[in-house]
DNA sequence: CTAAATGCAAACGGTTTGCAATGCT
DNA sequence: AGCATTGCAAACCGTTTGCATTTAG
């Protein structure tokens, strides 16, 4: 599902964000990249279009996409973070072999948060670790 | 609780560890500051005790005991690791007012985690964020 | 013209690394 | 003596900061 210029354009303003090329671009590479992208990841790809692209701009630009909440953080990763335009509720799964990093459906109605009733809650971040089906079919040949 | 030192000298045995001073002192201090304390935090407290205790072997120290499975990693704080000697199944929250991080317990057997059924699971991280009853009561005087 | 957005280079800070010094058996 | 542990200093690297430059309405 591409994000046409004029849709991410009209998108950024409903958010409230001012839509500038570079905020435009960086809302379609993650919304073409589903992939919980680095910073890193977003840079490399977009600077062949914007040859003087720096990396503060995707930086200025994810602060305020998290501001705005139209992305997620997602720290499974210990060492970079990673940035999800999916902000519905849901799970991340890393597999310790191969790093990739899985979404998963989770229903976190059910669950027993007696312990800190009275408390508001945010957010809700649900991390596994452990070894995926691919990897798993691969250690078997 | 006070972990005496013969019996934290006994538990790290126990777990395939040598029981070295400073390991010693690092099982202590987690078993008495449940608080996941930063590597920094420890240091701070240790180097009391210990007037040459570097840096360095506190990483070393924690990175041992998190291969021994004797304690968790809690990255629910984006700038710096804190460690946790209670392993077995519980969320964390973390107040975004006054930075604390609260326990609690939580049953994921409930979960419906079909999306990645077939997988191995090693570790379900489950952080919370928002706000602690303290500081919504503080905002009411 | 003006304010916001962008870019650059340096600083920052938690963590890692390589190696020397020390401690333990 | 020999091997593991510890300490030190520098490197590392993702991120932040300050400020100059550019862009857009």
């Amino acid at each position: 599902m591409v994000f046409k210029t004029d849709s991410a354009k009209k998108y950024l303003k409903k958010h409230g964000i001012k839509p500038s090329t570079i905020r435009i671009k960086v809302l379609q590479y993650l919304n073409d990249n589903k992939c919980h992208p680095t910073v890193d990841e977003i840079y490399k790809e977009l600077i062949e279009d914007i040859p003087t692209l720096s990396k503060t701009s995707i930086y200025n630009t994810l602060e305020l996409f998290l501001e705005k909440n139209i992305v997620d953080l997602v720290s499974i990763d210990d060492k970079e973070s990673r940035y999800d335009i999916d902000t519905s509720a849901h799970g991340h799964f890393k597999c310790d072999i191969c790093n990739k990093i899985y979404d998963f459906n989770i229903d976190t109605s059910g669950l027993n948060e007696e312990d800190i009733k009275g408390f508001i809650i945010n957010k809700r971040k649900i991390y596994y670790e452990g070894i995926c089906k691919d990897c798993l079919n691969e250690s078997n040949h």
